[in-house]
DNA sequence: CGGCCCATGTAAATAGTTACATGATTAA
DNA sequence: TTAATCATGTAACTATTTACATGGGCCG
């Protein structure tokens, strides 16, 4: 279960609450990453039961009452085998990446679709790319300039690089469907265009 | 539902039993996307029942018979509108993809290890991306010289400009932990605005 | 006053994984 | 003869999503 290192994770930059955790000011990992409240208050108490995390209950008088957590012992030595372990960081099989993105999912059923929907689809892919793009170059420079730890500024330039490169091919792919698309292949060989 | 799609649009190229879903000649998408028999069967039935797709039972001599499933209008109907349709092709929040890559995800707390220890890890990584770009080159290239239509061979372009992308990140931090690491032993404070 | 933010949760449904079960053919 | 491949499936479990429920504080 990856959900649970994830909040081991950031528990271990200190105690947090269930909202906190989500939405908070801690690390916003969890909210960013779209956990919900289904998902997260029952795996806390299952986190707990299991002895990796424990709560206490802070009485407020102003506001509803916080349980705020904190990684036990258990916790920590379970979070740093996750961490030292290869699990999951084996070679990603061939389409792994396409499955896990709903438009180039799409995209390998283009061809059922008129050129010009395809052209319109992709467009509006490039817009959306540009503009997380310039979101990633604000928080790049902004942390960069703030003096962020080299990590997490690495890190969402990572983020940045790869919307750059997806730039990049949908650009690619804009064109390949403007010369007549794609779609109507092999008589004509162009084989040698792309490298 | 995203595994429905994927069956609709494997059987939008003609009629398929389940186990060619998975292994077999046509595209072999489920079978690289890592479907499981405990989903894929069920969901057959599943979608039969709701009528998206239908079968055949084709009694064999030699080997287990195969259900062959075809798609149905309404199927057909299902899939284009999903196709045509924007769902899912919404701006990436901002760490969208570092929660599906374990890698990555690890990433985020490698100030908790060892210097050494994530120089190690970084490598490893780095091997394994050249291993699968290597593996994407040559698809890529097969794909070209036996004039596969352009929309597959962009795909896997796109998979090997990724892979390279990540490689030179890879470079980047492997460098960065040599030269002393990102590890700040200083302000820890200012964390928690950006991520 | 109405609606949004804070903060906790539960219930029900769907999605996905792991393990098991069956039985035939084919290749080493 | 043993193992792998072909081909189907079920059962039990885990993970995730969606929707609901509660209640105080704050803002316009």
């Amino acid at each position: 279960m990856s959900t649970k290192h994830i909040i081991l994770g950031a528990l271990m930059n200190g105690p947090a609450h269930g909202y906190s955790l989500k939405s908070g000011s801690a690390i916003k990992v969890l909210g960013e990453f779209g956990i919900n409240d289904g998902q997260l208050y029952p795996l806390l108490k299952k986190m707990t039961d299991d002895g990796l995390i424990a709560k206490e209950i802070e009485y407020r008088e102003s506001g509803p009452n916080r349980h705020n957590y904190h990684i036990t012992d258990a916790g920590r030595k379970e979070f740093i085998s996750w961490l030292t372990g290869a699990e999951g960081e084996e070679r990603a099989f061939r389409y792994e990446m396409i499955r896990k993105d709903e438009f180039l999912n799409k995209c390998m059923y283009l061809r059922f679709l008129e050129n010009a929907g395809s052209v319109e689809k992709i467009r509006k892919q490039i817009a959306e790319t540009e503009a997380t793009i310039d979101d990633f170059r604000k928080a790049y420079d902004n942390m960069n300039s703030r003096g962020f730890d080299r990590l997490h500024i690495m890190i969402v330039r990572y983020c940045m690089m790869n919307q750059e490169t997806r730039l990049l091919w949908l650009k690619e792919m804009e064109t390949e469907f403007l010369n007549n698309g794609p779609v109507e292949k092999k008589k004509k060989k162009k084989l040698n265009r792309m490298i």
